[in-house]
DNA sequence: AGTCATTGCGTTACACTGACACAATCTAAA
DNA sequence: TTTAGATTGTGTCAGTGTAACGCAATGACT
């Protein structure tokens, strides 16, 4: 035998018990947006072996609603709690995941996959995607994987991702898009006290174009969801913008109708 | 043993073969929507034992992709081909579906369902909308159930529904609306050459409320997404309206923007 | 021929949008 | 201490789109 290093507890679970706990080929994966410095962007895992980067993910217990499983999921492998998190698809083409990534992940610690198992399967994957706030969010270690980072979403593009995992982040940049007017992503993203600077550039992100200040102000206003605070953020060489908070009530209540415009 | 009708070949298949063929634990729900005396309603099969309705739905090969496999399900079940068809949602509570209900049908030909047999462990569903035009398609008999019926949106909230059907009924009808914008309805919801009252009759009915004639049709034309046809649809008492066809071409690529306005 | 519901086409007041002006503020450099 | 430069707060105005409504024309039925 080589001397490899242990096998996790939690992966150990997943080859001894996965069949049991879990049910069979069906996966959850996420992918986290968060934003900071005028970027949007997506908490990812350096796949330790493969070199690649990859979306957190799990399985659903047998007695478990996917919906709570996904928040399990994420709990459990970055702390996160209390979080948006919403369903945008669901990716089942029959070989949407390279099987042998597994087994080079359990090969790393001596360990090697039963031909059949249950993890080595055909999977389909249950799309989520979560809005959190950056400045309110460490990193921590992840049970199975080990190295998290941000990446900008810009960054992204370039960077190696494990199985179709690219795609599914493309369609969570697309779903986030084209549902805007119904997403509380102000509320998720930014800090519980912000400015209409950052607000915008949040939106402009997210739509990649520029906007009008004056007008964006006007409209955002227009909506009612905000509250004015008697504070500026100072910092800048420059006019201290007030901040805001959100009005959560009307906030919700603004979000069922759509927050339209022409944006 | 009593003598009970003979069980049809695809029941069999499910029972012999299910297994074998087919994904775990994964299966597909089909909302058909279609459109007919300014109704909005939906094709049903009248579960023959239960005597609830249901939808019309299948399951995923083991090395199909899973948006194939909706639209296999909706050519083998109903005949449909080449449909608009679009995934919304995935319904995956742990006790969304009552065994019991396929543990009767196939008593009633005198079968059993072995007990853990692959069709009556838990499935999480992948829910599909279709929309097909009303007009050009016939009532043909389903291979497993028999009895096909359109039913009105309002008349569904009255009728007995089986399993989490209702819920996802619902739903589809949810995601309808919200995406409306982006959805090709008309194209595909009505016949070739159809009217701008019916047209109109159609947004309302998805909409849920009335919309103003004139500002209605100036709003469509102005989308340039319409063929003004030299033809007059006679047969009320009053003025024979006009006939329209979609611009397929401009249809598409306004589609992509979403058709917006204040409905 | 007259009735009546429905359709085609049009008008007006109002709200919203896009584009832009100008003064106020804040830090850093002179 | 003063000034420069960048950024923000507030406001204006013309053009566009929307909501609400008017009126004549059409077609089946009486």
């Amino acid at each position: 035998m080589s001397k490899s290093p242990a096998l996790p507890a939690s992966l150990k679970q997943l080859l001894v018990k996965g069949n049991e706990l879990f049910l069979p080929g069906i996966s959850i994966d996420c992918v986290i947006f968060g934003f900071h410095e005028n970027t949007l962007k997506l908490l990812l895992l350096d796949s330790a072996k493969s070199n690649k980067w990859t979306l957190p993910g799990g399985f659903v217990l047998k007695s478990e609603d996917i919906n709570d499983a996904a928040y399990r999921v994420l709990l459990e492998r970055t702390g996160l709690n209390d979080i948006y998190l919403k369903q945008f698809d669901v990716f089942g083409q029959p070989n949407r995941t390279d099987a042998s990534v597994h087994k080079t992940t359990f090969e790393q610690y001596g360990s090697k996959i039963p031909k059949d198992h249950w993890m080595i399967q055909r999977f389909v994957s249950v799309g989520y995607f979560a809005l959190i706030d950056y400045t309110n969010f460490s990193i921590q270690n992840d049970p199975i994987n080990s190295v998290y980072d941000w990446k900008g979403i810009e960054q992204v593009k370039h960077l190696p991702i494990e199985h179709d995992h690219g795609a599914i982040i493309q369609k969570a940049l697309e779903s986030l898009r084209t549902q805007l007017a119904y997403l509380p992503i102000g509320k998720n993203l930014l800090p519980k006290k912000f400015t209409m600077p950052e607000l915008q550039k949040l939106y402009e992100t997210i739509l990649n174009k520029p906007l009008d200040r004056r007008n964006f102000q006007r409209k955002m206003l227009g909506f009612g969801i905000l509250n004015k605070l008697n504070e500026t953020r100072k910092g800048g060489a420059h006019k201290s913008p007030f901040l805001y908070t959100f009005n959560d009530k009307k906030y919700q209540k603004a979000l069922k109708k759509g927050l339209y415009g022409s944006w």
